[in-house]
DNA sequence: GGGATGTATCAAAAAAACATCAAAAAAAAC
DNA sequence: GTTTTTTTTGATGTTTTTTTGATACATCCC
């Protein structure tokens, strides 16, 4: 999340873009710009950016009305840059929506680590996934598979297995893709491994392993994991 | 929620404390007051209040270290007062887990402002300081661990690594995301510290270390910390 | 029906991962 | 500056998982 994080850069000075693009993506971001008002909320709406620097002296219209327009629909962190240090600009900016208020000339380290603290504030709780398919339940965030609530204990190939099943569940999935995506390019012939593998799995989750109802051979192709 | 918030003010000064109790009591918060870094972080578990003001100089300890002990337990907002204005103090508390560094002397309408601010950001949740597993009772605020009430002491690395364990208890920690939390991005592949501490911890908190229920292996992946 | 192909299952051998003990080195406490 | 505690390193035995091999079953096509 914070490496490659997308930053939206609004100033109208091209130098002043330019100087933090080269400091921001020298430590991992990557940069958009935008030059006017209207431009930042444009750019905002398109490229869903995680931050946002915001220069209050924007040519065409003022930095509070900007983030005022930007709070409207998006909570995206926005940091003030500025060269007034009013107490009153900074509690309007403040208050308007912004996340964090810097007086130019401000020290990039200290910027840095204000992008750092304002992206803690934006993580949204992390939700839980979880896959059902008839008794069978797995949370993948938790890597935890339960079957009728009861945990089912997988190594490490069976869960890779079955969470393959699961990114593609109710798609075929074909021998050489299997191979490859949990044991690696080299042993796409080495089918056997599926056979073992799968009568495995099997044998854990299905309530008759003779009569699969949650993973499907489909022969001469490869398998298949039942959606419900 | 902004009418009558309460809010911990840490300062070792009684005139400043009083000085911040009547500005804020003016705007409707209710204020406590802790003097020192150990008293500071015993209020907070008592007091649960909805924002911390924390001057950096206290007599006892480093503003910094309180800080990272809160950040143990708790997301409660953090701003830093500090007559220290230096880049680096201000990065080191904000990378510490503060929200807000102000430099004093410092506007009230400023101050203010970043407490609505913080607030905007806080993220209602009830937060656990005492984790329960079984016998086991780990108290976060106070780093006390007790196993049928009887108290154990850990290593430095031990408590780290059992605090961890408990922050995402349920979930399967992976030998590199422990390594890199506990010891450092540098160590994940020294797999072999995960046998020897988990071995102790065990030693110390397991009833039958060889047959462990409430930390579980998950071979060839990581660890996991079973929640009751 | 009968061979050919593809599949399921069981069980062993081999490999990898893990637990544990203990000594050496480093760090912390006194 | 010495003692104590903690961390790091090394060696050894155990458990778990993966790989390999053998065998049986099913289905399709001739």
């Amino acid at each position: 999340m914070a490496e490659g994080a997308q930053i939206l850069i609004v100033d109208d000075e091209p130098q002043i873009r330019r100087f933090l693009r080269i400091s921001l993506e020298a430590n991992g971001y990557c940069i958009h710009e935008a030059a006017t008002g209207h431009d930042a909320i444009l750019k905002t709406a398109q490229l869903r950016p995680d931050l946002i620097i915001l220069d209050m002296g924007l040519p065409d219209s003022d930095g509070l009305d900007v983030v005022r327009r930007l709070r409207e629909w998006t909570k995206t962190p926005v940091i003030i840059l500025s060269v007034r240090d009013s107490d009153q600009d900074k509690v309007d900016a403040l208050d308007a929506g912004a996340d964090d208020y810097l007086t130019k000339p401000f020290s990039m380290d200290e910027l840095m680590a204000r992008i750092r603290t304002a992206q803690r504030h934006a993580q949204p709780q992390q939700e839980e996934i979880v896959f059902t398919s008839g008794r069978l339940k797995v949370d993948l965030s938790r890597r935890v598979v339960t079957i009728n609530g009861e945990p089912v204990k997988l190594t490490r190939t069976e869960y890779a297995l079955l969470r393959l099943l699961i990114q593609h569940a109710g798609k075929v999935l074909t021998h050489q893709q299997i191979l490859r995506e949990v044991w690696g390019p080299e042993y796409i012939h080495e089918t056997h491994y599926l056979r073992v593998y799968f009568a495995q799995l099997r044998q854990k989750i299905e309530e008759n392993p003779a009569l699969p109802e949650i993973i499907i051979t489909e022969p001469g192709v490869g398998y298949r994991l039942v959606r419900v």
